[in-house]
DNA sequence: AAGGGCGCGAGTTTACATCA
DNA sequence: TTGATGTAAACTCGCGCCCT
């Protein structure tokens, strides 16, 4: 079916063109053409050749294409024929498709890591706010340990447990050591609870 | 190893269509 | 009507591979 339309328009256009794609017209043309450079194979008499495929033709190519990006020989002669083309066409055609073909492929590559990218910069937005937070719940909690060791001190200080000091109290990530070098590192997800810190979450 | 033929990718040129 | 712009077809060049 679509055979034979692209053969009556193959006979079609051998007719308006004699010597089918190898030739223009060079009279009575309704636009001025720029002449093109001569190709190896073209000899002296003959100018352009024709442009633009037929729909039939295009889309029986694209239709090989799908099925396999590259060309084999026999591949290029067999298409040739049944499109009425030059094999040369054919190959040309397929070169430029690839080239279509993989400038497609680098936008849409382009565009999903652009999208992992915009996520992730999300991502570490939503942790330094997380980061920032933690650190101000430390802080609070800082402070209320030295209230209640206050307090304790203050209650016995003859007693012989009152040499526990603020200081054997903290633990050792606390206080002197600081957490400016954990800035990157120390996330803690709201909802999880770490062993050995639940005296933290007390305050949370 | 040398060199010729061939196909391919990348980049460019050319012809044409479309639109403001 | 015309110039700008986009696109497809064709071209050029350089490279790698294969064969002799």
């Amino acid at each position: 079916m679509i055979r034979g339309q692209i053969e009556d328009q193959m006979v079609l256009i051998s007719q308006l063109y004699p010597g089918v794609y190898t030739q223009v017209p060079e009279q009575g043309e309704t636009k001025a053409r720029r002449r093109r450079k001569k190709s190896k194979g073209e000899s002296s008499g003959t100018v352009a050749q024709k442009r633009k495929l037929s729909t039939e033709q295009v889309n029986m190519l694209e239709l090989n294409f799908g099925n396999e990006h590259k060309l084999e020989s026999e591949r290029k002669d067999r298409l040739a024929s049944e499109l009425g083309l030059d094999p040369r066409q054919v190959a040309v055609w397929f070169q430029n498709r690839r080239a279509r073909w993989k400038s497609k492929k680098l936008e849409e590559e382009y565009s999903k890591l652009k999208t992992v990218h915009e996520n992730v910069v999300v991502e570490k937005c939503q942790l330094e706010t997380e980061v920032l937070k933690l650190k101000d719940q430390l802080t609070e909690a800082e402070k209320e340990i030295h209230r209640l060791s206050e307090r304790v001190d203050g209650v016995s200080s003859n007693s012989p447990t009152s040499s526990l000091s603020m200081e054997a109290m903290d633990p050792p990530f606390l206080g002197g050591f600081g957490m400016e070098g954990f800035d990157n590192v120390f996330h803690v997800p709201e909802s999880s609870s770490i062993p050995g810190m639940e005296w933290v979450n007390l305050y949370m």
